[in-house]
RNA sequence: GCACCCGUAGCUCAGCGGAUAGAGCAGUGACCUUCUAAGUCAUUGGUCGGGGGUUCGAUUCCCUCCGGGUGCACCA
């Protein structure tokens, strides 16, 4: 796909090399900072490749070589520096922009070419059953949505992985417990809050009582042999959980296209550990347990315990291969979005799978880490201590606070909504705000859970650029049956503010496509805040239905509707809504 | 001890080889009879953790030190 900002670096690239003084494959263009241009050349590079002394000259040289055309979308090139600073010409720019924005609508940005052909298996959110999602499952979900929405953007086809934590002792304890105590946990009001709460009891008897772990080291056993009872208590225990954490992923807007838990890889773990004896990968050590020497590369770990039972690698080499199996050749890339405390786990299982001669998905799998999320103190949340934040109440809270604020604005007279569209907004707003402090700044530091920050209404913040979208929208319904406009001229749009907007808009192609290399929500979050930025200022200089004639009305209503698609776009890559009306 | 991540304005963060280091919040001062002031404009605030090095040029790359976080086989 070529838009109009390809387009752009082409002529410019282009016109450079006509001089026949640089090669086109030497170019490489910048955006100019403060606005000095739309395009920038720095020639330091080249000027030294190809000696062509002081780059201020050869930059002075190269501008004064440059012939544009008439009908080109560059107007002039202009040395400063040691830069060739392209300006565009503002009227073909302004009719390029608006009509690529507008004729592709809600595909405007997507270029689906670059993944045509390629799947890609990302695996995000992956709580565990029997317990509660706390604020630490946020990223995850919020990350591995929003680079869902930006992999589709860009073509791939995407399959969605809730990897769930499904297996292990802790289905015994839960086991022997409901056994035991003759519980009937999912005819309880709140089934999963009864299923914690049933855990740590039970942990907490089998303190002063051991046999009752051995009970549950049987029970779990029994559940690995084919059980009935088990089998069926445990997909009980899932489908509770699963409900609870459907609806939460209805209210984020989450979805998956498989929710392949730990227990789906449980039986092809033995083979597994086979193959990777078999191929030298790992050895039997004296006891029994099988264990993988990276030698000085990497800490050793282990396949295999002494007791006989596998570990978080086995599944999760399995699970690679898995992959590799099913989803074949055209598997681009194998994405984790997990903590970044798993990173050495990772590069663990991508080197085991690579010894086992796997390059190839070995290559394709990619962690992508993010910090945690600790309280003001800069503590981590402890389920133990009790001090873990459960994400449904987060949720609530951002919804009733954004609540508070829209009646705040409905009493001071400054919106008016009925009593339906409050309980629409308040969702949007709450939400998106939640989703939008997660990724608006990179994934590597930590987050501190402050209220005031996250739930802020003011600056750069979903809501703001949701107030935006509302205010674009509100424009348009004002302007009723005049929009969408007959005729409109957007050469018209010369203004300042308007070609700042109208730059700003052409650039999200690019903005994709590096959010996509960099597995950077944040791209897309910064660049959809600066339009909102750009387009607040051109509101508050300009008037839209007001404007000096009617030509430009009509022209201004279709700039209008092409920002509130492109803030429509980047909100919908970072999973948030864009309301009509707040 | 070893490895990885972070350290940029009072606070939260962009920038990651190029032009005077940018936003938001907080502070100060303006702007609503005019399309939603949830906004806009102006302004205050920086030895880019310290020190070396590479480079025409370093917040950005390399080394080293300091501070904070995380991880380092029979949990996941």
């Amino acid at each position: 796909m070529t838009y109009l900002y390809d387009a752009l670096r082409a002529e410019a690239t282009e016109l450079l090399a006509t001089t026949g003084l640089v090669d086109a494959a030497e170019v490489s263009l910048a955006i100019p900072k403060n606005n000095i241009a739309d395009l920038a050349f720095p020639v330091f590079a080249v000027a030294k490749a190809r000696n062509a002394g002081n780059p201020n000259e050869f930059a002075k040289l190269l501008a004064s070589e440059v012939e544009v055309s008439d009908d080109g979308l560059i107007l002039a090139a202009e040395a400063a520096g040691g830069f060739v600073n392209f300006t565009v010409s503002p009227r073909a720019f302004a009719q390029a922009a608006l009509t690529e924005v507008l004729s592709l609508g809600d595909a405007f940005g997507n270029d689906t070419q670059i993944g045509a052909g390629k799947r890609l298996v990302m695996e995000y959110s992956s709580p565990n059953i029997a317990r509660k999602m706390h604020v630490g499952h946020l990223r995850s979900t919020v990350i591995g949505h929003s680079l869902h929405k930006i992999y589709q953007a860009l073509g791939y086809e995407v399959i969605a992985d809730n990897h769930l934590g499904d297996w292990g002792t802790q289905f015994g304890t839960l086991l022997a417990a409901l056994d035991q105590w003759k519980l009937t946990p999912w005819n309880d009001p709140d089934p999963v809050q009864s299923l914690v709460e049933i855990y740590s009891r039970y942990n907490n008897e089998a303190r002063e009582n051991p046999a009752l772990m051995d009970d549950a080291r049987s029970w779990f056993r029994k559940l690995e042999e084919g059980d009935a009872w088990a089998r069926q208590t445990w997909q009980r225990l899932i489908d509770i959980t699963m409900s609870e954490f459907d609806a939460t992923y209805a209210r984020l807007g989450v979805t998956f296209d498989t929710t392949h838990g730990e227990s789906y890889f449980e039986p092809m773990l033995n083979a597994v550990v086979q193959e990777a004896i078999d191929k030298g990968v790992a050895t039997v050590e004296s006891g029994g347990p099988v264990v993988v020497d990276f030698g000085d590369m990497l800490p050793s770990c282990l396949l295999r315990k002494t007791d006989g039972a596998t570990l978080y690698q086995t599944r999760d080499a399995a699970t690679c291969l898995y992959r590799w199996q099913t989803y074949g050749p055209e598997l681009a890339r194998n994405i984790y979005v997990v903590g970044a405390e798993q990173k050495l786990h990772f590069q663990q299982v991508f080197e085991i799978v690579r010894r086992m001669g796997y390059v190839e998905i070995a290559d394709r799998s990619v962690h992508i880490p993010f910090g945690q999320v600790t309280d003001a103190a800069g503590q981590r949340f402890s389920m133990r201590k009790g001090t873990a934040i459960f994400l449904n109440e987060v949720l609530d809270e951002a919804i009733e606070r954004a609540e508070a604020i829209i009646r705040e604005k409905i009493s001071e007279g400054k919106t008016e909504l009925t009593d339906d569209a409050i309980a629409s907004v308040r969702e949007i707003v709450g939400i998106g705000g939640i989703i939008y402090a997660d990724l608006y700044q990179g994934p590597d530091r930590n987050i501190k859970f402050d209220w005031e920050r996250i739930m802020s209404f003011t600056g750069n913040t979903a809501l703001y650029i949701q107030y935006t979208h509302a205010r674009c929208r509100s424009i348009l319904r004002d302007a009723g049956a005049d929009f969408p406009p007959h005729h409109a001229d957007a050469s018209l749009l010369i203004e300042p503010e308007e070609q700042a907007v109208l730059k700003q808009l052409s650039r999200l192609p690019h903005v994709i496509r590096e959010a996509g290399d960099k597995f950077l929500p944040a791209t897309v979050a910064e660049w959809t805040y600066t339009l909102a930025q750009e387009f607040s200022r051109f509101y508050e200089k300009h008037k839209v239905l007001k404007a000096a004639t009617p030509e430009l009305r009509d022209a201004r209503l279709n700039f209008v509707s092409a920002v509130a698609q492109g803030l429509k776009n980047g909100l919908a890559l970072l999973g948030i809504a864009a309301p009509e009306k707040m």
